[in-house]
DNA sequence: CATTCTATCCTTAGGAT
DNA sequence: GATCCTAAGGATAGAAT
């Protein structure tokens, strides 16, 4: 209603420490997510992997990850070998240590959480979902954040696949009912 | 010289994976440095550490870290002990194991596939998928090609809904965690 | 390939809720 | 403290170097 040119909109502001604190957290909270979002931009329009951690001001973890933290680090390590495997072998330890990362990666489920609700509201075929009885279908509600974010990004990934999949079936079934297509380099996947 | 209005300037482009792999590689090296200058100006401008790690597609590793990523990795294995201090982390590790498994075996997988389509032609990604055996295997190859597709729909759905009811899961957790905790909107982190 | 140049698109500082 | 709104600042797609 009432709202009269209240703010100048963004200033520029010079790339130092932010002297007052609780501007310091507003701003972190919100490049972080920033960066998350770019982070996810990036994974998705050229298809790799990226791993971020971010220790907050308060010194908490933040960490942003796909396919996950701890598989980015592995990799990593494993190509910058340090002097000594016991760096591996913290590794090895955590990576089976599903705890962990369940907290240190709900800020990651929330982030893409604001994108996906940026994306669209309209939401309606659950039943139709449900109506699959599919594994996921009823320990779904009782999954942690974490492990929803990594569902989702792993059903982005597979409905990708699924069509390749259909595609080569498609291509497959052509093949067995007519002779020549034009494309003849499918190698069948059904060995 | 000649500097006609050559370009109309930054269009809008879908946030998908970019398919012509000269364009990608170009936005792969912009945004890849646009992140890390992101970075590091939360850096600064929140006296925060950060590290990051981008996997090219060309499967070259690209990081940037303040103070360094070693550091960073470091701290980040070292700080939640492997041990749960939650009530309900108990339950969802028991479904961790699972699920959680399944989701990393088959981001691995898709990870896999994407570096394989990279590096040749997408010739026999399927062939090599059923040698890893997962869940989805075994029913994909004897779904007809509509049941295929309906399926890929129903995931599509799926992957929708997934942020309701994320939202859902995660404002229930958010009635039980915490009060003392700042971002308890995220629910508990470590305790 | 990395970078530069611009016209746009996107992010976010400031203020308010 | 998280979020919404608005306008200014910043990032970047496309083309060219």
């Amino acid at each position: 209603m009432l709202k009269k040119k209240s703010s100048l909109g963004r200033q520029k502001i010079p790339i130092e420490k932010i002297p007052k604190k609780s501007h310091l957290q507003v701003t972190f909270s919100k490049r972080r997510s920033g960066l998350f979002k770019k982070a996810s931009e990036l994974c998705t329009l050229c298809g790799v992997d990226i791993g971020i951690v971010v220790f907050s001001p308060a010194n908490k973890a933040f960490s942003f990850g796909h396919p996950e933290v701890e598989s980015i680090i592995d990799r990593y390590l494993s190509r910058n070998p340090p002097q000594e495997s016991s760096s591996n072998q913290i590794v090895q330890a955590h990576r089976n240590s599903n705890v962990r990362d369940l907290n240190m990666q709900l800020t990651q489920l929330l982030s893409h959480l604001e994108i996906e609700k940026k994306q669209g509201e309209e939401i309606d075929h659950v039943r139709k979902a449900r109506q699959m009885q599919f594994w996921w279908e009823g320990p779904i509600d009782e999954l942690g954040l974490n492990e929803l974010l990594q569902l989702k990004v792993s059903i982005e990934d597979l409905k990708k696949n699924l069509g390749k999949i259909a595609s080569k079936c498609m291509m497959e079934q052509s093949n067995m009912s007519s002779p020549n297509i034009g494309v003849n380099r499918f190698g069948r996947y059904g060995a």
